[in-house]
DNA sequence: CCCAGATTAGATAGATCGCTCTAGTAGGAT
DNA sequence: ATCCTACTAGAGCGATCTATCTAATCTGGG
């Protein structure tokens, strides 16, 4: 069994996924780690707080190796934009609308509310489009093109993922996937 | 001064868009309202849910007749897409990276714990989504490639907000912008 | 003027919140 | 064997949550 202080990483971060920050109790967290009061604040002096910096950081890795491990195996470039949105899309109707982004809930949530949260997840979201643009600059496009494409592509990834999981339908996933490996295609062909 | 349910609507409203449902009490909607205890169960017997409910369809009606405004004052429809997306930016910055989507936040907290919170939210985007795609449809684009445009317009928006307040800067609304009056030229010139 | 319905006003109940506290156990180092 | 640190365990605190309740106060029609 995995120590007490990932399970702790692992039950938070599912449950802020589902249901956002201030909607998630500290006791429905803890029994879905089967954890007792006493280790979430050895582990997280903190509190809440410091469990949840720690989750958005950890959850937003987790997701910048998810799409490597598809960027990896995918023959070309847009075919990896395209297994990562129809990855998404497939994980989305497995779950039942409910995985979607992992930080995207808290992330609206906090913004204006927790400082030193909103900070946790502003450093996901840089590291996601710097690694997304690094990505696209290896693969030959121009860097200040590649940062553009990044910045579509995530958004229309977001965006999508709003839209399915409230309306149940994986019909935005898919347009804005076509969208967003159409927009690969033309920087790679270097079209203005 | 308005009504006394008005000032509830539009009091929720804007503490749902900045914290969420979960995230914001009762009694500091009826702060922000001016309004008694007792006045709220009296016009939303169903509580906390129930005005919940009304706020995310009325903030809905808003947004669309915002983009009919700005559509009514526009010269072209590339124009009204790109003046929709740069008041976005503006009122982002105006408001310290506040007021965003008017009901992202909630959508995504609600969308797998509250049933009848998420039917609310998905009768708003579809709203949205069918106003839009009849638009683009008004200025001659097929209604398939209408529906994919208004999608991947309302996709880019929705996730660049999300981005815009984490990261407190107006680059992803810009480029997102930017993409989206690209596609809207694109999807009028008929290409393929 | 008076009555009836609409609305205001807020005390309070009962549950749940995040968190602190003390006490206990497990396991390795010496 | 002992001791020390790491961790487990959960009772309980004060605060806050949503919701209910009763009473007071408007306001328009007869």
């Amino acid at each position: 069994m995995a120590g007490t202080k990932d399970r702790l990483l692992d039950s938070s971060a599912e449950l802020f996924r589902r249901q956002g920050y201030a909607g998630t109790g500290i006791k429905q967290i803890l029994a879905g780690a089967q954890a007792p009061f006493g280790s979430l604040y050895h582990f997280f002096p903190g509190g809440k707080e410091e469990l949840g910096a720690e989750t958005i950081r950890a959850s937003g890795r987790l997701y910048i190796e998810l799409f490597a491990t598809i960027a990896a195996q995918a023959p070309d470039v847009p075919s990896a934009v395209r297994d990562f949105f129809d990855g998404a899309a497939q994980t989305l109707v497995e779950t039942d609308y409910a995985d979607a982004c992992p930080i995207a809930t808290v992330a609206l949530e906090v913004s204006s509310t927790n400082e030193q949260l909103r900070q946790a997840c502003a450093e996901v979201f840089d590291g996601w489009i710097d690694g997304a643009t690094r990505y696209f600059c290896a693969a030959g496009i121009g860097a200040r093109r590649a940062r553009e494409l990044a910045l579509n592509m995530l958004c229309l990834l977001e965006g999508a993922f709003l839209f399915c999981r409230a309306l149940r339908s994986t019909e935005p996933l898919r347009v804005a996937g076509a969208s967003a490996v159409a927009a690969t295609r033309a920087a790679l062909a270097g079209d203005t």
